[in-house]
DNA sequence: TATAAGTGGAGAAATTTTCTCCGCTTTCCG
DNA sequence: CGGAAAGCGGAGAAAATTTCTCCACTTATA
């Protein structure tokens, strides 16, 4: 038996597998990414993308109300489960770099500022904040986080690494990501932990995999 | 007098404002950008543009050849004129994030992909990676720079910090890269130098100043 | 000042994008 | 299982956007 408003399973489904692709494309390209593509590449029709999404907007609401439950959701599990706070942080970074959130980061854009400013978006917002001051200032009285470094700069940060190196082979886009985490973190503990070194990435290993992966 | 094959003065104007228009439009909105929004920002009429570059592979062409001359520049400067490879490393990194070059990062991209395989710019890459080179492994020998981390390294947190947080006001935006791109430098120095303290950005700072420089 | 080089921008033509419509398929309740 | 309701795909009309030419006008140079 299903509640009068709730959708069908498979209905259901091609919301979410939309939400998804729409993430991951308007991270692409942008906001102003055409609707056909992301139906195309979701596996749906015009006309399903349609039925869900009445127009750009709703479909970009959609997008980031959904990219910000991820990311409290991502903060809340990394505060509650990890026992030092340094590590909450670090987990919290990590995640966002692989949840493709670049969207999120344009609240403020044009082409999105209509959607983000409903009560749902602003309201969401203030809660990943209210987590992530938490984690912050836990880390400060660990001792483990730079006292000059706050949230608005963990948040900052985090907008770099999302938006990723697009148009590179995906697996190295997502190493030159993952190091260069590695060392923004680096750069925001307190007292350095010597980490355990190595091996740089070197200019020729760079252009290898470079060409390799392309062509692959 | 004026060599035959010579663009007249107002016309060597011309085409240097529609590159640097270009860089900027196409890291904003990728190299998807309709060149009637370049040639409308350059403040030159469509014809103009279409004059100098018959179509958008040319532009493109030009704006990634002139890109890269001024990374290269900015690298020999750096390394000529800082006593330290550190300081020129530092230089380097920081100096990229004003550029403005998002469009270098896609030197492998669908869009500019068959530009960016032209003997110039293969050749300009290969400078680029030779001078930047001889900082890293200067900075190494001073023991300055991580030994775990390389030219690829370097390259690719320039390529995430270059591309920016754009849909933020601009000086926001700046001054978020600007805070990044000094945390990844302390992440990356070997034995970090103890940096004077300076005010955390905490979130209500960050969406005091969201709020009031959008409205402003 | 004369001449050749360069310019802007209106607008025709081409391309792309949006979004509806409807015959067919799937779910799901009894 | 069978019928009804919900949902689906995708062709294609309509709208919007983008490209790119053309030429009367302006500007630089000798």
């Amino acid at each position: 038996m299903r509640a009068p408003g709730q959708l069908r399973a498979d209905a259901q489904r091609n919301r979410e597998l939309i939400i998804d692709t729409a993430r991951e494309v308007f991270a692409e390209q942008g906001p102003g990414a055409t609707m056909d593509e992301v139906a195309r590449l979701a596996g749906v029709g015009a006309g399903t993308l349609y039925r869900h999404f009445p127009d750009r907007d709703s479909l970009i609401h959609a997008v980031l109300a959904d990219a910000l439950e991820r990311m409290i959701a991502l903060a809340q599990k990394a505060r509650e489960e990890e026992t030092w706070a340094w590590d909450a942080l670090s987990r919290f970074v990590r995640g966002c770099a692989d949840l493709r959130l670049d969207l999120l980061i344009s609240v403020a854009g044009e082409q999105v500022h209509r959607v983000a400013g409903t009560p749902e978006i602003n309201e969401g917002r203030v809660r990943l904040l209210e987590v992530l001051d938490q984690i912050v200032s836990a880390a400060h009285d660990e001792g483990a986080l730079r006292t000059d470094v706050g949230t608005g700069d963990v948040m900052g940060v985090v907008g770099l690494l999302v938006r990723g190196l697009p148009a590179l082979p995906a697996a190295l886009g997502d190493e030159l990501r993952e190091r260069a985490a590695r060392l923004v973190l680096a750069g925001m503990r307190a007292h350095p932990a010597p980490s355990p070194p190595e091996e740089p990435l070197t200019s020729e290993e760079l252009i290898r995999r470079f060409t390799s992966e392309r062509d692959s």
